[in-house]
DNA sequence: TTCTTGCTCAACCGAAAGGTTGAGCAAGGA
DNA sequence: TCCTTGCTCAACCTTTCGGTTGAGCAAGAA
């Protein structure tokens, strides 16, 4: 897997990690913090972060020998952007065909429907 | 793997399976015409496709021996509304911390920034 | 300097992902 | 009826993922 947007909903597609950027959303969290509310080792989780620091979804920083995440928020916008491109697009085909059975419905004859 | 989101997560993590996601929204095809430009059997196509599915990312109907496959745009509101709600809740804290940083430079003594 | 805290790295494991090929089935067409 | 088209299912293989434990390192605290 390469490129950034594979990697971002990868990461995401993990309920732990989604969870974890829900609440790194409220705030900033070193890695005992974040590991505390879960039932695995403290690998597991500095692992998790390992993958969203990868997909460029956190930022780790130094502080003393603890090691704060920070989520980093403007990768949603990038998969804001592939989801409502390709949403808009199918909203258009609807349009279109909306407007195709309007303009049969009055253009070509009848009015009568069954 | 059980939760909705996580399966449309995993589903769009793979290139290919974006790619395919990005045709169908421009219109519906078999699943001969999606495998088409891959370079990869039609077996791994129709599996990946299956995914899709099970996700909720598409729907597969029949006609005659064809089975046009299509895009179920509804799932893009879910992924929408979870990116949204944090990345306004990172944009509060940030307000919140502007807010702070303004009353502190104004409110408490001086002026003078250094 | 030595101890403790907070973490990461390495090796290993079982399960799941994504690919392959081969068989087979359902629904027109000849 | 038998053939062809368009697909799916099953079995298998290799790689990746998510978890574990054990070792080790960096940076205050004693």
């Amino acid at each position: 897997m390469e490129d950034r947007l594979s990697k971002v909903f990868a990461a995401l597609a993990d309920p732990l990690r989604r969870d974890m950027v829900a609440r790194l959303a409220a705030d900033d969290a070193t890695v005992n913090e974040l590991a505390e509310p879960y039932d695995v080792s403290l690998q597991a989780v500095s692992k998790h972060i390992k993958v969203l620091q990868d997909a460029g979804l956190v930022r780790r920083s130094r502080e003393a020998q603890r090691r704060p995440v920070h989520l980093e928020a403007e990768v949603f916008d990038l998969m804001t952007a592939w989801i409502e491109r390709y949403r808009q697009q199918v909203e258009q085909r609807y349009r279109r065909l909306d407007d195709l059975l309007a303009e049969e419905s009055s253009g070509t004859s009848e009015g009568a429907a069954s």
